[in-house]
DNA sequence: ATAGGGTTAG
């Protein structure tokens, strides 16, 4: 009450003319002190009974304090004044006033006042260009240059300084150029501030060379030209001569400040040298300047990069932590570091702190999601980002359909894509992958098909990912179609588009086309060795992946931990065990590869396949680290090729205490008793499956036909020239017993008589997709058959039989590798 | 008296 009292006592005296005696008195500067008008503003109405004229420069002096004191409202109520009061107001204090609404971010009232003005001046009109280009209305921005220009106002620096700026930020280097033909005849060019925005349009268009030159023409040049022109070396791959020119900087005598320090860190980038990004920190701490947000943001660019992630989050610990791109940058680092947990507990951390997140931080946050197939955290982000408005976001729309592609809920992901009025090559991309990594690949191609329809830019990414889905169905005749597509584009050279191209013809069963692009390839890097060499061990062709081996070493490229699992399974599909076991100590005593878990199982199947049982048990006893699935798997695929029933169920019982659900063993082990005739056993064993729930993979082979694939599963009846399959499966069936094989029933899991069994052999789904291509391919040429599962033994026997018989090439590709049937012989050599 | 230059993350 009293206070009130008080306070509106104080009102009723007119504190503006107290101020006006006090000023001579003591000497305040002109500027520090409210002026009158604003006072006006704050007291209301009060006034207006008072009529109170004012000057201009009055109005001048209040609008400057409104920006100066950031005071919309205040701001907005002295204009109002000025409007109702009739006072004048001229060319000088309406540009203020132009200002000020552009300051506060409302340009719409810039540009009414603007059009209102009796006249403008080239004053007017760059404050409205620069608070236009700032708020993103570029194409407004350039008109009004054009309209400065044509009403043929003065061009002075400020002018130029403004629409190089916009140039730049228009990504239309050329303008700037143009401008500065301007800038040269009126010779401005060697003014400090017009020569540094000169140089950032230069720089931003790589143009190094001119951007020096207009460098060493700028006379006095300041910190800011100097930090310019090093920062032009930083971002155009000259960072030599960006460490160069600051000891150039350093002896004029000038100190590096928190710009040119994060253009010095980011060349200590990219010449990913830490230690010097070490040395500029320690300075950044001397001088303080690394409560800079932005020589932060480098110093954990630098650190995440090339150093220690921890570094990187020891700079982020010691500033103070408001800065969402700080924040962002290492939740984003962490989750391509792979470092999900951290990555989370950050995000958790930055909403507690009250930062609200971006779109940075948003895409970063799901990439998490999708790493580790957190469906339902993506659901809840995602619920988040439509609350927040950023589900129209490029990065956020990407990363969220990355989240359920990867999750497996590729229906989400599609509804997603197709709500987007124009889907970029990203979001393409990402659900072509999303396709192929969960394994489907017709519909991956679908898509990749209309997505060349709509003409929409392809990628690296887009063609390596519609290859890896040719792989997966094997349709070497899309391969080729890619193939001449990529053929046409500028990526036929490029290295990743080429491995892929290796690796899908080597899948689809082409290893000769494989070999062809290797030996087209301007340049190969390790994967694309690996890739060929891999592409070999599958197709059996051991001998070419070790001479492949040894060129790469002439190469003098160095091989790595993947390049071992081609070498050594060469090894195996060959039987050249001696070899294989000195590659296997070479990895460690020549490359310092420690031989992981596949190393291993490769190792195993070695010894195994070549009859050493024994020796591969005591490997397995030698191994520095306890044996997974995979080994233990290997050695039971072993003994059931050399029939040792006692040692396979050893390997069995291994592998079940492990994973009690791995249904291949249990198929094994049927086959291992089967073969000896133990049907108690097999019994025993299908009994435990169905017990546990374990149930057998329904076998299928399929098999491309004009470029069209055709599936079959056992016993299949459905397709639409069943009859015909049957015709040809029981001709087969003929000419194979009439050449005097012997059917291998043993590998059909029931205990039922012999003919029952070979009439359920002669339906295996292998032998369907056989028979179908023999009716429908051209005579002579090679058949190629997919299958999802093992090759079935019976069936492997059969195919050799029938090479031989009619005479052609067959390729089959079973879950592990290639078998090529030829004159009744396949290059595995029987051991699979 | 009013307008101007350079630096961080996919």
């Amino acid at each position: 009450m009293i206070k009130h009292f008080q306070s509106s006592a104080t009102k009723t005296w007119p504190i503006h003319s107290l101020i006006r005696q006090t000023v001579p008195l003591v000497s305040v500067p002109r500027w520090s002190y409210q002026s009158e008008a604003v006072l006006l503003a704050d007291e209301g109405d009060i006034y207006v009974s008072r009529p109170a004229k004012f000057d201009s420069y009055a109005y001048a002096r209040a609008f400057q304090e409104c920006i100066n004191q950031g005071n919309h409202v205040r701001g907005k109520a002295v204009h109002g004044h000025s409007l109702k009061s009739g006072d004048c107001l001229d060319l000088f204090c309406l540009n203020i006033l132009l200002n000020m609404y552009a300051k506060f971010d409302v340009v719409d009232e810039s540009c009414k006042l603007f059009a209102e003005m009796p006249t403008r001046n080239m004053v007017s009109f760059v404050t409205l260009i620069q608070a236009l280009t700032k708020c993103g209305r570029l194409l407004e921005a350039s008109q009004l240059f054009r309209r400065l220009h044509k009403e043929g106002h003065e061009l002075n620096q400020f002018v130029f300084t403004t629409v190089l700026k916009l140039s730049v930020i228009m990504e239309l280097p050329e303008f700037g150029w143009c401008v500065h033909a301007s800038i040269s005849k009126l010779g401005h060019e060697s003014n400090a501030y017009v020569g540094a925005a000169l140089l950032d349009t230069y720089s931003f268009s790589g143009h190094v060379f001119d951007a020096k030159k207009v460098f060493d023409g700028i006379v006095g040049k300041d910190i800011v030209a100097w930090t310019g022109m090093i920062s032009c070396y930083a971002d155009n791959a000259c960072a030599e001569d960006a460490l160069q020119l600051y000891s150039g900087m350093i002896m004029v005598g000038l100190k590096p400040n928190n710009f040119t320090l994060t253009s010095l860190i980011k060349a200590a980038a990219s010449l990913s040298s830490v230690a010097l990004g070490k040395t500029l920190h320690g300075y950044s701490i001397k001088t303080s300047y690394t409560l800079d947000p932005y020589v932060c943001g480098s110093l954990l660019d630098i650190y995440a990069k090339y150093g220690d992630i921890e570094d990187a989050r020891a700079v982020f610990e010691a500033v103070p932590q408001n800065d969402v791109i700080l924040w962002s940058f290492m939740i984003a680092r962490y989750a391509q570091a792979d470092q999900n947990e951290e990555a989370l507990s950050l995000f958790r951390q930055m909403m507690h702190a009250s930062i609200e997140p971006n779109e940075y931080s948003f895409s970063s946050v799901l990439q998490v999601c999708a790493n580790i197939r957190g469906l339902n955290m993506g659901r809840q982000i995602h619920s988040h980002v439509v609350k927040m408005g950023l589900d129209s976001e490029f990065f956020v729309v990407n990363a969220l359909m990355n989240v359920y592609a990867k999750c497996g809920n590729l229906e989400a992901s599609m509804e997603i894509f197709s709500c987007l009025s124009n889907g970029n090559d990203v979001s393409w991309n990402t659900l072509i992958v999303g396709y192929t990594q969960q394994g489907f690949g017709e519909d991956a191609l679908r898509l990749f098909y209309q997505m060349h329809i709509a003409q929409v830019p392809k990628t690296q990414v887009t063609y390596s990912s519609a290859l890896q889905a040719c792989a997966i169905i094997a349709s070497v005749e899309q391969a080729r179609q890619i193939h001449s597509l990529i053929s046409k584009t500028n990526l036929s050279d490029d290295v990743v588009v080429s491995n892929s191209l290796i690796d899908s013809y080597a899948k689809c069963g082409n290893i000769k086309d494989a070999r062809k692009v290797f030996d087209a390839m301007i340049e190969h890097d390790l994967i694309s060795w690996n890739t060929m060499i891999c592409g070999y061990a599958a197709h059996s062709l051991g001998n070419d992946a070790l001479s492949l081996f040894h060129q790469m070493k002439e190469h003098n490229i160095k091989p790595n931990s993947v390049t071992f699992v081609g070498v050594l399974s060469a090894c195996s599909n060959v039987g050249l065990v001696h070899h294989g076991l000195n590659y296997f100590n070479s990895m460690s005593e020549e490359y310092c590869i420690n031989p992981s878990m596949e190393h291993y199982a490769c190792m195993v199947r070695l010894l195994g396949r070549s009859g050493l049982l024994n020796d591969a048990m005591e490997f397995i006893d030698q191994m520095p680290v306890e044996p997974n699935v995979m080994v233990w798997r290997a050695l039971l695929g072993a003994c059931l090729v050399h029939k040792n029933i006692h040692l396979g169920s050893l390997c069995a019982e291994k592998v079940l205490e492990i994973d009690p659900q791995d249904e291949t063993t249990y198929v094994l082990m049927s086959n291992l008793y089967a073969s000896g005739r133990s049907w108690e056993h097999v019994a025993l064993v299908r009994k435990s499956m169905r017990a546990k729930g374990v149930k057998k993979e329904p076998g299928c082979s399929w098999i491309e036909i004009q470029s069209e694939i055709h599936s079959f599963c056992m016993g299949d009846n459905s397709h639409p020239d069943t009859r015909l399959i049957h015709a040809m499966l029981e001709w087969l069936n003929v000419k194979v017993n009439r050449a005097g094989y012997i059917s291998n029933v043993n590998v059909v899991l029931h205990d039922i008589d012999d003919d029952q069994k070979e009439r359920l052999v002669w339906v295996h789904s292998e032998r369907l997709a056989l028979a179908f291509g023999l009716i429908k391919l051209r005579p002579g040429s090679r058949i190629c058959i997919i299958k999802n599962l093992r090759f079935c033994q019976d069936c492997h026997a059969v195919f050799k039989e029938i090479s031989k018989i009619i005479q052609r090439q067959i390729t089959v590709r079973d879950i592990n590798r290639f078998h090529h049937f030829e004159d009744g012989i396949c290059s595995c050599g029987d051991y699979w």
